[in-house]
DNA sequence: GGGTGCGTTCCACAGTGCGAAACGCTACGT
DNA sequence: ACGTAGCGTTTCGCACTGTGGAACGCACCC
């Protein structure tokens, strides 16, 4: 056993592996308290680790995700899409520089899982939003284009749970007729839309955030995984430009992220 | 991602992980032509990830085998059992010198999966069997205490097979009651002894091994996990004595091994 | 008994990993 | 607006750790 020598670099970054196995997505200060290693040390190995694959940086704040290839534990099914989004997001954004979100369901309301809201220069526009910002169903272009995209039970679902909240944004749920034309509008235009009324985020936010957004389902053989979206300034840009200019980039993006998850899973 | 420096040595011992990932199961001079690592380098490295216990050595033949903790892809049930067996039969056999296998069902016939017979002094005895070799179920001490102790749904199945079977050495299986009474004798004594006839292996054997053995069943909450025996020269010691003096090492490892499983099980 | 294929050990050298300290950036508080 | 605290990141010189060719030991096979 420990006759021959061992590899002090090598144990410590197995000793990183073992601590984002327990907590899997953690910032450097967090893994530093977790293993003792030095900051410094634990950035060389995390680099090294990245560069094989077996860690990823979660684009919102820079936190280091444990590859689904490695974690031992079963990852959640959505941890598993935002780490396939996070280099797509980042892309897109370099060259529209636009941020985008990664959206999931979260019971009555939609949740950020990744975002590329910091890595836009006009990131001070985007900063009310974070990871885990709960965002509503009916009034967001999100919302919309899972709605509209997902299985019909999923959406009956969905909406059930709505019609029972008391809450003003929910009230929509409850007027089926307009909430069916909507979903249809949806897939007409092929992409979700914010409701013009609605001003971001969810439980009722204080002051509008003054965007816009266009969403797309992350689609996958009938199953939607998420929606991706592009938000920008309302002030910037109309609704209509933006899906001149952009609606194919988003388009691609999403299938780029629904193909390297898909590639991911099978592995798995 | 190049920018700051990354670690050789954790690069490659990840390169070794995911080479073992393709190959569970690999010699060092396997390893060495998948990676192209040379061979003193791989067996510090080697060393490094059993002592993190992401690998482990198989007994038999001292080839590695990837931990079912880091394994990408879901391992074969039984080769959870023999990496939780490998280091237990091993100390077994420090203790009372004489050896034992690890054996699971493999379909009209058992099959070793682990070994220490290369660990005892007198290995030259047991060298005819191997990993993979196969054995015979009504006959051996294995199979009776795997019947015996396996739910009864599972021995009906492997009973019909036998019924089916041409072969000698499985027409036992189709005299019901002489089946019947040999699995409550087992029961009633607490492990398996082989068939008074019984030559060792499967599908006829040439000469037989002239040795004896004691099975014992990795029992957990009624599910049969394998089953683990000792063995050793016929000539030697009794059955009675052998039960007299190490029966308990048996028992206490079948334990061992359960309860080893059982946790790796868990963290999963 | 000589040959072959592997695993393992040795050892001298060079490059690699190391971490304290300094730096930069953002968020907060006042 | 300014100061402070908390993190992530970069620097840099030293020590030591990882490296791999060569030699060894051991089974196994002609």
């Amino acid at each position: 056993m420990g006759g021959t020598k061992t590899i002090r670099s090598l144990e410590r970054g197995l000793t990183v592996l073992r601590a984002l196995q327990e907590q899997p997505i953690s910032s450097l200060r967090e893994i530093n308290r977790l293993t003792g290693i030095p900051k410094p040390t634990l950035l060389r190995i995390l680099h090294t680790l990245q560069g094989a694959g077996a860690v990823s940086r979660r684009l919102a704040d820079g936190h280091y995700r444990i590859s689904a290839t490695v974690s031992a534990r079963k990852p959640d099914r959505y941890d598993r899409v935002a780490e396939a989004a996070a280099p797509v997001l980042d892309r897109l954004c370099q060259k529209i520089s636009w941020p985008s979100d990664l959206m999931v369901p979260a019971g009555d309301h939609m949740e950020i899982r990744e975002t590329s809201r910091v890595r836009t220069p006009f990131y001070t526009v985007f900063l009310h939003d974070r990871v885990g910002t709960p965002v509503n169903w009916m009034l967001s272009a999100v919302g919309r284009a899972y709605l509209a995209y997902c299985p019909e039970k999923e959406r009956e679902r969905i909406l059930a749970l709505l019609r029972k909240s008391d809450l003003a944004e929910n009230r929509l749920a409850r007027d089926e007729k307009r909430t069916r034309q909507i979903l249809i509008e949806t897939r007409d235009k092929g992409y979700g839309t914010r409701d013009p009324t609605f001003g971001g985020g969810a439980y009722g936010r204080q002051s509008p955030d003054g965007l816009a957004g266009i969403a797309m389902p992350l689609l996958d053989n009938r199953r939607v995984h998420g929606v991706i979206n592009i938000i920008w300034s309302k002030a910037a840009k109309t609704v209509e430009d933006m899906v001149q200019d952009h609606l194919i980039d988003l388009q691609n993006a999403a299938a780029e992220i629904v193909a390297s998850f898909r590639h991911q899973s099978q592995t798995r």
